[in-house]
DNA sequence: TTCAATTTGTTCGTATGTATC
DNA sequence: GGATACATACGAACAAATTGA
């Protein structure tokens, strides 16, 4: 995003001030003690220092020090929106936005969209950002759920804004008392668990994703419904797995349950992605799905449509929709912070990958 | 009272501009010319400049020179671009919001996102709302291209108000001098004809739509591939249909042509879900696609992917791309209106609905 | 009041990187 | 590929304003 030095000390100083780490109309460090601090020469400090002074950040007094402005909140029902998800082209959120979109523009407000690609550090940047633009309120995806918030400052900085904001798709684990609309993921391990119970299985494995939210909510959901029927929970048959793991990891716990001669027909998976490898895998080991062994995933996404998964749906629209008008009713004081908590049902689809 | 020497260049170059001594656009001299003009270093020309770029009096572009920027009313920079789109979930539009997204925030600036559902109220409704924010430009889908603009007015005050916009996807007839970055249809519709007359096809029918600037673009790639082949052009082969039409018309149109016992062994259509419905079509009254007739697409929609419709694919992202460069080009003035026309290259999608 | 230390403001010189023609 | 021109960065010097001893 920026390369220059100057633009990294913008970005840190920014940062510092938005963090509260410097209080209005206090000197900040002189010009050759940054430049020290940073190893850079004053001239890239100065530079810097300038940028910061004209996005109205600082102001500079000759002989005396550089302060910190005090922040002009121009306040206001600007009727935006911000809407800051993950990836743009993501299968699943063209519907998810459009939902958000319906209910919005039907009560006025327009969309600021931002995207965070899925890393902290770009969704700090991108609230950095809004902070110092007009907005009522915020609906925000969150970037990596599981990993817990470093940065929770800049929420409580939009609390003390008085800028609502609503989670969707996940929701920091810190930060589970904050309004948010979600997926009930644990029903919709429930429901996909106990769809395979209902066609006979008894011997399920499962892979699930060990950083995510979401990965622990479906494996609740997964014991659950094992639970429900009398099934022992055996934890030789579950894989875990991490983002850094890529494609490889979940195969490789499944081909060690085989190894161990685990007996399972069944393999409950985090989402469709993982599926179709599982499927892929187990074909290329001489497995038939679903003939020998059923496979299930999560999302309805279109991969799922294409290799006739049977899966659990996200009621995309709804989300966005519910998303929507929880946010303004936070907006209008219609609805209080704490009883902002909507889990959505989830959907079982039925189709090919499972008998 | 300026003491400063760079100020003194400010001052110096700002009233030259006022008196009209350098013309809009053109390069004023180079940085070591100045310095060594006004005995200073290049540091303070740089300086100078720096401070008339702010001030909107020029443009610096990397590698070639300093220009003479065209004055606008200092309008706040928000560092808000509107994006205006039909629809939301359209399956082509994720992918062209990623490219616009991704220059964008790599420039700093946030996307205000609105939908018009292609109506024309939706479009001036959404316009009126945008006139009254602060953006800094737009791009914008237009709502049904081939209707005439009757809400030119809105364009003009955008114009007066000194905010840039670039049409994407499609531009009205009138306002085709407007900046616009879209799809070469011409050659889209050369590409895939010369691809059916490749495979051996002589006698090839078209189906276009009449009302709209890309069908009659179309039409005129289908033309010139069969003039290049020495192919003489025959209207009778040759359908056109309206928006109102829906879906009878066209297939009205072939099964004419079959009652007239013209003979032909090809259809291009106007788009993939002409494609589609003249597959089932054809395939009513007993004739095998692709055996006996070969049958083209246009816009490698997901119907083309499910079908297996040979078609002609958009470069979705590049596009987005395209359009958001054009437009920072035009708001920093290092790109004139009249040369921000932009046509982009389409690309041959090979299915099985030809032989 | 004066003086010295500190801090920002301005300028010069130089070097290297990178985009454009 | 080479020349040109802008972009970034470093180092140094002096000026001007402020502050406190």
């Amino acid at each position: 995003m920026v390369n220059s030095k100057h633009g990294l000390i913008v970005n840190d100083i920014k940062k510092a001030i938005n963090a509260g780490k410097y209080e209005v109309d206090t000197k900040i460090p002189s010009e050759n003690q940054l430049s020290d601090r940073y190893g850079v020469s004053r001239q890239t400090v100065r530079k810097a220092i300038l940028e910061l002074e004209q996005e109205g950040y600082l102001y500079a007094k000759h002989g005396s020090g550089t302060f910190v402005a005090r922040r002009r909140s121009k306040r206001g029902n600007s009727k935006n929106i911000a809407v800051v998800s993950t990836y743009m082209s993501d299968y699943i959120f063209p519907r998810v936005i459009q939902g958000i979109n319906q209910v919005l523009s039907d009560n006025g407000y327009s969309i600021l969209l931002k995207t965070t690609n899925n890393s902290r550090k770009g969704e700090a940047w991108c609230m950095e950002e809004l902070l110092s633009k007009n907005i009522d309120g915020m609906i925000i995806e969150p970037s990596q759920s599981a990993i817990s918030c470093q940065h929770q400052v800049l929420y409580d900085q939009m609390d003390m804004m008085g800028i609502p904001y609503v989670f969707i798709q996940g929701c920091y684990e810190a930060m589970l008392d904050r309004p948010h609309v979600m997926l009930d993921d644990v029903e919709g391990g429930r429901l996909i668990t106990r769809h395979l119970i209902a066609l006979g299985h008894r011997k399920i494995a499962g892979i699930f994703k060990a950083d995510d939210t979401q990965g622990i909510l479906r494996h609740k959901g997964y014991v659950k419904a094992l639970q429900e029927n009398g099934i022992e929970y055996d934890p030789d048959l579950v894989t875990w797995y991490h983002t850094k793991d890529k494609g490889e990891k979940p195969m490789e716990g499944l081909l060690r349950i085989c190894e161990l001669n685990l007996p399972f027909s069944a393999v409950v998976c985090y989402n469709d992605e993982i599926a179709s490898a599982v499927i892929n895998g187990l074909k290329a080991i001489g497995k038939k799905v679903p003939e020998e062994i059923s496979v299930t995933g999560f999302d309805n996404s279109l991969l799922a449509h294409s290799k006739g998964i049977t899966t659990i749906a996200h009621p995309q629209e709804e989300l966005g929709k519910k998303a929507a008008e929880t946010l303004i009713g936070l907006i209008n004081g219609s609805i209080s912070k704490k009883g902002a908590h909507v889990l959505l049902a989830p959907e079982l689809v039925e189709r090919k990958s499972c008998m």
